[in-house]
DNA sequence: AAAAAATAGTTAACGTGTTATATATATATT
DNA sequence: AATATATATATAACACGTTAACTATTTTTT
């Protein structure tokens, strides 16, 4: 393992496939959410769909562009995740008068409640993760991140 | 940015969910996948594809068990890649003498000649990447998001 | 040895990621 | 004003993530 990552930045051969940061990032990702879906299967909830109502609650009446954006989903998810919840009465949707294509998505008191009801487990996690991480290396992990994205994003 | 991290630890109100950890972790995973994608598409293979690939180069011949655990992926997925990638001749599976129900999956001549071929390609993103971002800070990086995952799993 | 329990892998069903294509409406061009 | 172009959203097709159910073996229990 040692041997590995030394020959890694030496020679250039690939990192191993199991550290790759694409794979740690996502097991980062696994570990962080893993506490938390059970709060939203309980609701039947996927994270995306929790997402879009997240982003609703922060600012309801956006359209579906905008919630793609904010959302980090593309057109085509949104799409169904909003058809989703709208049978599900958790949102409605209002057609723009002044472009007939485009729609407000607007969080209904239904969707609002049970965002009141699921907000404070996400909350719940986040404390239990700055308690045991320390919010000092969280602020850090953040910058870090930040700022890679921001170094990669520059590269076009 | 720093009020609203005030207003988080201090109020326990949720974090802006633009800037959620798993949305920035998402995000970072984006941003360092980007390049490397269309190296992917050129060979039709999609990343959790070439992650099997890389696995069964580091070591040939483990059941799908264990790729399933070193690939960090759930059975059915791995059922339904290696079926993908026997088609594409690009592994082989022999059964266990020992157990049939188990089988070995190799990689063949043709699956190597592909992963000489797209290897390179994911060393030079690491490369730029160390050299935009720099070494110091990615290492830095993978022990904090270690240190996070080890955190987290402890929770049990 | 026969029955029960465990294990390896597959398949089904549903939601999302992704690319391509389609449809309706709005804007720009002529 | 009629046509062409652009934009917002939807749908289709295929792969993966996830849970549940299923099949075929192997191991354990009795």
């Amino acid at each position: 393992m040692v041997l590995r990552t030394k020959s890694y930045s030496m020679t250039k051969t690939l990192r191993s496939f199991e550290r790759s940061l694409p794979m740690t990032l996502l097991q980062t990702r696994e570990a962080v959410m893993k506490k938390f879906i059970p709060s939203l299967k309980e609701h039947d909830l996927t994270s995306q769909q929790w997402r879009v109502i997240r982003a609703l609650e922060h600012e309801s009446g956006v359209d579906m562009s905008t919630l793609a954006q904010r959302c980090h989903l593309l057109m085509p998810s949104i799409s169904r995740i909003i058809n989703h919840l709208d049978k599900r009465k958790l949102i409605e949707r209002k057609v723009v008068d002044s472009d007939q294509r485009r729609s407000k998505i607007i969080l209904t008191e239904l969707g609002l409640a049970l965002f009141e009801k699921v907000a404070p487990k996400s909350v719940e996690r986040y404390v239990a993760i700055e308690e045991k991480y320390g919010v000092r290396k969280l602020e850090l992990l953040y910058e870090l991140l930040d700022d890679l994205i921001n170094t990669l994003e520059e590269e076009d």
